[in-house]
DNA sequence: TAGATAAGTAAGTATTACTCACCAAGGTAA
DNA sequence: TTACCTTGGTGAGTAATACTTACTTATCTA
């Protein structure tokens, strides 16, 4: 029964994991207390150790569930996309608005997790391993297709892909800007597709 | 003498951040204690908080002096290029090259400090947004100049420029991962200048 | 209905960031 | 010289907080 194990949460475990998003909304993580979120969960201190390893861990499992919506979503967008740069495009466009409509989910992703060591052995890391993976799937289908240069290196088209969805929308979940996620992804599509070069 | 206070620094004070950087080349800020600061720098804890306001401001000082040392060496690297191409392949290809070549200083950069507000409160983040602004004027420059294409957002090509370098680096800094930093700028550049789609 | 297992509690404990009152050594002015 | 002020540094605390552990209550099933 390990596939269903993680299917079945008990109660206490799902409020949990509510009340840190709820609380990541206007705190960082390093200034919400483990009293904080029991109370706002309505347990008491003891029981998050009961599901979670640490405090850390907590943050990493919850990541994981909006990991594992924003991946299907992205999944199911590009489903329907037959070119590798219309693909792409989507992953850019869908991936910035993912951020920008589920602004803990970017500020977990972007900010908290990646300073300690045990996010990259966590099932959140997982996800988003097979996330990078299938973008460079996609670049190097792209290539063998024709649509992308060949003399480019896959790895580094998919690091200013990367970078550059991340980097638009740090503004946007730091300080709360608006951000006009069709048009920024347009703007970078085109600097990325076709080059800044005049 | 607003200007000169900062210029000498008491011995502790060296001492103290020169520890904080030692530690961080092994562990992650939160995993290092206030005690581990001042054992390796071999004065007493309180002495920490004669001189940072707490163990953040520790952490943004140090980032500030890192960060200074960088930007300078930016400066002087543009200052004999002439087309802002050039000019912003440099910066790509020096950030890089620093980044690599001081990991603390990356690591702190890419992933200790964005997670807390009062960073952008700090000095150290004002250099970051003259850097940032650096950027922006050589890019507008190159649109002038027609070398640029001006119907891209100046904006989104900093993003891109930015994400780009930063998320080369991040396995680098992250697993210590060996990066050639000439062979990747070399590449990050192609894309951004000359575009992907064949 | 017994008994195992899972969900949840309550009261700790050790660690750690931070404070505060104090000491020592120049430098300056009377 | 002496008095005193500023600056660099100390060391013993303290409150807060992440985590533990022994316990209770509910649920399920044989």
């Amino acid at each position: 029964m390990q596939t269903e194990e993680k299917k079945y949460s008990p109660p206490g475990r799902i409020k949990i994991m509510n009340a840190l998003s709820e609380l990541m909304r206007e705190k960082d993580f390093h200034s919400i207390t483990t009293a904080e979120i029991a109370a706002t969960a309505g347990v008491t201190e003891g029981l998050i150790y009961k599901y979670f390893k640490d405090k850390r861990d907590l943050l990493y499992q919850v990541l994981n569930g909006h990991f594992q919506t924003f991946h299907d979503h992205i999944v199911s967008k590009i489903q329907a996309r037959k070119s590798s740069i219309e693909k792409l495009s989507v992953i850019i466009r869908t991936s910035m608005k993912s951020y920008a409509a589920n602004r803990v989910f970017a500020k977990i992703l972007l900010l908290e997790v990646r300073n300690s060591p045990n996010y990259f052995e966590s099932d959140a890391y997982d996800m988003v391993k097979i996330y990078s993976r299938t973008i460079l799937d996609i670049i190097n289908q792209g290539m063998e297709a024709g649509e992308i240069r060949r003399d480019i290196s896959a790895h580094a088209l998919r690091q200013v892909i990367l970078g550059s969805i991340e980097h638009a929308c740090l503004g946007e979940v730091i300080f709360g800007k608006e951000l006009d996620t069709d048009q920024v992804s347009e703007h970078i599509c085109n600097i990325i597709f076709t080059g800044a070069k005049k």
